[in-house]
DNA sequence: CGATTATGCTCGTTACGCGAACAAAATCGG
DNA sequence: CCGATTTTGTTCGCGTAACGAGCATAATCG
């Protein structure tokens, strides 16, 4: 069966598609699916179901199991799955700690491969060189089964690049050289909180929300907006910069160039001034230590993070009446800083929200991926790539030069 | 022909009901469009085309003319048009100066129906009676051919109330009972920002760009983010409120019930504290006064106009920082703003901006709409609804339920 | 005025999922 | 233990929309 064509065979090559890009999904979204699920969730015919999973089965993208008793009146259903033979996609995460890949398979399964940790990274070639050698590991491995690159950075990304990076000291990167990936398959680069907001969204703790926004503080504030499991990426694939937002003190420069940000306000560099201590060297560290102090007693730190936990209040509500979110997920220190000081933080966002806001205001949610959250994202990004129409051309005539 | 139900006679009918909802969106988005033209951008057939159109002018839904020699070699192509007896949508618009009734066909041509001034609205009850009038008074004369009513309100519309109305001196007002809208057609209440956003994203300054940030300013600031020629309402349709961002002074109380909001730093009660005059009653008419008199030489004024210019522009930079947005268009008072003290709004938005994208800032245009972009992105809105799935087989049960 | 180009029309063909009918596999209750 | 009931799986004739080859039509070109 030749790719399909836009215009051969009339429009029900097309249905075609879009029945087995229903059922993938729907797989992919719901492992441990059962074939009588997906029929009546997708509105299709028990005969039409059979026969769209037996395509999907021949060219390995599925499978079947089970049709075991379930206590349930009737015949038992079978499990449908992914094959084993699937496709997979690879993901790689940078932060200032460390660098990792892994493959996600569909459903969203991650296996690690490969991680590696650096106080401070260095020259990003070193860094890139290393993470490229691990993806054409991966590809090895699996070749024509890995389908698409999924990378999480640690700053801004517009149009592919990683045009700042305070946490690495790296400006202006273009990543895809720099891991030296020569294969064609697409290759989604992106923030990394964007990318966690999307795992949130997808499968955390945004799931049920049409709408939703993200935020996480490590070194100054990141985040996404978040609709019907899309992240607001913007014209560039920028969008989610909320941290440069001018909510502080609009006589204080910023790294980014501007003045103001909320970035200052929010983090380890912003308990250090309150403190009157000098700029710490690696922000993250020195909000740890100080959210320490203020744990165990010490006064002049629990006024610091008082302070923080208002300022980062102040600014979500803000956000919160300027996107209307349903819920707001947070993660990294946002969480500790609302663990240690959720009054301040509460009390903050309350005042800051519009009078009719407060009634119902959207809740502060801790993420349930606080650890490998910007690899998931990254995952479901890429296989966003696999499961579409373009995708499915391409597996497909693979699988058909690999039957030829 | 019965209305399509789902499953019915295989998935054919749904291909069926694409190909017509693709035309008509070709059609209401290019009035004027051609056969050969709509055939070639949709990837039709000839065949397929001819079919279709005459599928949906038998439902009274498009016309064909012309078929006129254009200069150019080959057969001449026809015209395709909305119908003369297709459907319509009434919009309403409502602001602290007056209402206004139009209707809209498809292609979004407006027709006005009735406008009346007032200087205080007054009770809601009385204003929306008399919309509510006039609306029924345009169901009375289009009939069944009225398919959808968009309302434009000036204030913050949140699960389709009306929940702060600075302007008006309203507060929580549910509109569609105010109106006394009987019908069961979809009524689509929005904020007018947001709605002349719409406008401006599908069919003016934003036609072109994926992703833009609509702002204007009134009393306080309105908005809209625009992915795709959509609105980024928020969960409960009250998004876009980039007003009641703190970007300003946090020991400033808002009206609407937090501090610090941007709202209080771009507009007439701005201009006043700035000149340490008392607040305005009537703030868009103060800064009307105002900035008169900074362009007529008023060195107080001048200083005034542009330190609230600087307000504007610092403020869009972090939303630009923030969303991402391929264009920023401006309207209102932001347009009068950019014009008497652009240098000020220019210098205040480049400084405001992250460090990499001041080689490449998103421009700040003037609305291509000025005066009624909020009743055009209701008739946008109001057919969203009609140029839908449910929308078409209304239609169609309508049309047969007249020729039964 | 024949050649060329572009569009409009006709109609046999293709390919999709539907769903009725039946088969299979489980549990229930007497 | 077995017939009844419920739920799922399989088969296959059917209906339907768009395709596109072939031809007709209507314009301009030289």
């Amino acid at each position: 069966m030749p790719p399909m064509e836009v215009g051969e065979v009339g429009r029900a090559r097309a249905i075609q598609v879009q029945g087995m890009l229903a059922v993938l999904r729907h797989v992919h979204a719901h492992p441990a699916t059962t074939r009588a699920r997906l029929a009546r969730d997708l509105g299709l015919s028990r005969g039409s179901a059979a026969e769209i999973i037996a395509r999907l089965h021949a060219l390995r993208l599925v499978a079947e199991s089970g049709a075991e008793p379930t206590g349930a009146r009737g015949r038992p259903t079978r499990v449908v799955h992914r094959h084993d033979r699937g496709p997979v996609v690879a993901v790689a995460e940078l932060s200032h700690e460390s660098w990792g890949v892994a493959i996600a398979h569909l459903g969203g399964e991650l296996c690690p491969v490969r991680r590696e940790r650096h106080d401070r990274p260095g020259a990003p070639e070193d860094v890139l060189a290393r993470m490229g050698a691990a993806l054409r590991e991966v590809q090895a491995a699996y070749g024509t089964r890995l389908r698409a690159v999924g990378i999480a950075l640690p700053g801004t990304v517009s149009d592919g690049r990683l045009v700042a990076a305070a946490t690495l000291g790296w400006r202006d990167v273009d990543i895809a050289r720099g891991l030296g990936i020569p294969f064609s398959m697409p290759v989604i680069t992106g923030n990394d909180a964007t990318m966690a907001g999307v795992a949130e969204a997808r499968r955390g703790s945004a799931a049920d929300a049409g709408v939703a926004l993200f935020l996480t503080v490590e070194v100054g504030i990141g985040g996404v907006l978040l609709e019907r499991g899309r992240a607001a990426t913007g014209a560039t694939g920028a969008g989610g910069e909320f941290g440069h937002m001018p909510f502080g003190d609009p006589a204080l420069p910023c790294p980014c160039g501007a003045h103001g940000c909320w970035d200052l306000e929010v983090d380890g560099r912003a308990l250090a001034r309150y403190l009157e201590e000098p700029p710490p060297a690696a922000p993250r560290t020195a909000a740890g230590a100080v959210l320490h102090r203020a744990r165990t007693g010490d006064a002049a730190a629990r006024a610091a993070l008082d302070r923080v936990a208002g300022n980062l209040g102040r600014g979500v509500a803000g956000l919160v009446n300027a996107l209307d979110p349903q819920v707001v997920t947070l993660s990294g220190l946002a969480v500790v800083i609302a663990d240690l000081a959720g009054p301040a933080v509460r009390a903050a966002y309350l005042a800051g929200l519009m009078g009719f806001r407060r009634r119902t205001p959207p809740p502060l949610v801790p993420a349930r991926f606080p650890d490998d959250g910007s690899m998931r994202g990254a995952a479901e990004l890429a296989f966003d790539a696999v499961l579409s129409e373009a995708g499915l051309d391409e597996w497909r005539r693979d699988a058909r030069d690999a039957a030829g």
